[in-house]
DNA sequence: ACTCCGTATGCAACTCTTTGCATATCTCCT
DNA sequence: AGGAGATATGCAAAGAGTTGCATACGGAGT
């Protein structure tokens, strides 16, 4: 699991409760490996009884006590073996570019309404992004070493976002080529064998 | 269950077995979303079992017979649904961020190892991608319209590996700046107090 | 008093994906 | 006859991730 990982290199600096690296997942780490607060919590467990990491209860004033957990040795050693083992680069999934295998048979506007809604939000995070990197981040070989593979991850993100935003312009200038669906009719694979017309169909 | 809408995709032009899916999500569709010869098969069975796409046995000569699947009106009408419904982007996944995150608190060696093959095996990938454009997607405006959407997820494609590669570069400039881990040093924990130096250490 | 909100942690059920194993037919080669 | 390899389909179990629900404390507002 590379969830494990991930919350063990979130314990690499400091020490952190469930609720801290819940909060952590929503932003920095969580750029780049999303995770909800049900999972940290189990995994936190997972990696407890492994003895990757040491939880610790705090009580607090003024808000609920919290169990904060550090990185042991041992899980050290787990995260240095993990980085040298595995190597596998899933394939990025993303639903939208299965939906364009869709277009020429069902309505196009949807799926251009979802790239232009991209197109927006990727352009949030990108702004986002460049802030980051330009408050803390700017001359990246000026940092100290262990901010230099945050920087890189925050780069992989720039690019992204940028290769993403001008991808969806080349998409909307070139949908826009389709005929658009008047009300709900549409698309159509033409004629006659095996398929005809399977498309949402107007007339009876 | 987006493997669900991948395969109904995949029947739109034409009918298919398990096996042949099972292939065509080893190219084509398979660039943009993975699936092993289980979960296809599987997931078929659900399809069937839901009515959106009916199986029908073929017998075949000098092969095993084979059970070949269409798509129903109904898989179209859910396709159709699920194009207009669904939106969420699920951040793509990748360990090799994760992993950057431990440079500076650990070797840094198989990180740029790591890096080396994703920029060669990026580079194959690009190559694969852009013959496949050059051969049947140049001109995307004369396209039809049913290989317009195709179009733009191979272009998606293009732009992601170049975007990588070119990361990959300013990845493994920078990582050159690092103090290397001469042997088995390196990394570690180090002992007494939390977390004092916690890179890789160099002198003694 | 009451409710809402932020902090803080958790269970249970379900879906999705991966991994390992298993089986069978047919062709081609040795 | 035997084995390798492509074709073709499947089960079972484990791991990873999502969704819905539940609990509890304390502060701030109505």
């Amino acid at each position: 699991m590379a969830l494990s990982h991930a919350i063990m290199t979130a314990l690499l600096d400091e020490d952190l409760s469930g609720y801290d690296l819940t909060r952590k997942f929503e932003t920095s780490l969580g750029f780049f490996w999303a995770a909800s607060h049900q999972q940290i919590y189990q995994t936190l467990k997972k990696l407890d009884a492994e003895g990757a990491v040491s939880a610790r209860a705090v009580a607090q004033d003024g808000r609920p006590d919290k169990i904060v957990y550090a990185l042991t040795p041992r899980g050290h050693q787990l995260l240095d073996a993990w980085i040298r083992e595995e190597s596998r680069a899933r394939p990025a999934k993303d639903d939208l570019f299965v939906k364009l295998y869709n277009v020429g048979h069902t309505d196009p506007a949807p799926i251009e309404a979802e790239i232009r809604a991209r197109h927006a939000e990727h352009g949030r995070r990108l702004a986002l992004y460049e802030k980051i990197r330009d408050r803390h981040y700017a001359q990246p070989r000026q940092l100290p070493d262990a901010r230099k593979g945050i920087y890189l991850a925050l780069s992989a993100g720039i690019r992204q976002e940028r290769m993403f935003i001008d991808w969806c312009e080349e998409a909307l200038a070139l949908l826009a080529t389709l005929p658009q669906a008047d009300s709900e009719a549409a698309t159509t694979v033409d004629a006659d064998s095996s398929r005809r017309r399977t498309g949402p169909k107007r007339s009876g």
